[in-house]
DNA sequence: GACCAGGCACATC
DNA sequence: GATGTGCATGGT
């Protein structure tokens, strides 16, 4: 495909999404510690199962820097268990918050100001964090102009024919971000749109499942 | 009962 | 660098 039609295509299937779906009011969190967390949960998680965990976690007044820090493994596990894999996201989330207090006196707030890459690279560094992870807590929940990459995402864009089916998150990454102005209003929606469309047209992994109210 | 869901780390080749 | 596997709940 070439680069000006590439271009232009993106601009249009955002357009068509936004006509159909509308603004999606992402990240549907109230705080960015929120975003965090629920960045973390919802690894390879259904959102409703990351939901009940997020409610759980309200509910013991849990949902703060401070009291996930010092909650005890076991009292943390039981909180996120309807989020799945609760085990191991019990350890990526310590390791996260002892992150947050050791860089940044655990206050979100103080992530602001510092340039998106370098704080890339320090999610990433951080054990749980992967790339789709770093990337959704630095556009939800700190502005960041980063363009999330999820399997929903990767997925459509094989299907249209943008993209191999096998590669990387860079390369889908770079799909967008060469292509798009780097706005953190229009990633934060065309992502939000990508996975409502994953969400009701592309439900299965099943590859034959190319409906498409893209054309 | 099978399949899927807004990944990631680690072992092995 | 590519490929395979464990991690776990809850809805369809």
């Amino acid at each position: 495909m070439r680069k000006a039609s590439q271009k232009k295509k993106l601009y249009s299937i955002y357009l068509k999404l936004f006509a159909s779906f509308g603004p999606q009011h992402w990240w549907p969190a109230k705080t960015p510690f929120e975003v965090m967390v629920g960045a973390i949960l919802t690894q390879n998680t259904n959102w409703a199962n990351v939901e009940k965990a997020i409610a759980q976690l309200k509910q013991h007044k849990a949902l703060a820097p401070k009291r996930i820090y010092h909650l005890s493994t076991s009292k943390l596990a039981r909180l996120i268990k309807s989020a799945g894999y609760y085990n191991i996201k019990t350890k990526r989330l310590k390791a996260f918050l002892k992150f947050l207090f050791d860089h940044y006196r655990g206050e979100p707030n103080r992530m602001s100001r510092v340039p998106g890459q370098k704080l890339r690279s320090q999610f990433l560094s951080i054990n749980g964090i992967g790339p789709e992870t770093a990337d959704s807590i630095l556009l939800y929940a700190l502005q960041k102009p980063l363009f999330v990459i999820d399997a929903y995402t990767k997925r459509i864009m094989a299907r249209h024919g943008f993209i191999a089916e096998d590669c990387s998150y860079k390369d889908v990454q770079n799909l967008f971000m060469q292509n798009l102005k780097k706005e953190v209003k229009l990633f934060n929606e065309y992502h939000a749109l990508l996975v409502r469309l994953g969400k009701e047209f592309c439900l299965k992994k099943n590859p034959k499942c190319r409906i498409c109210p893209l054309k």
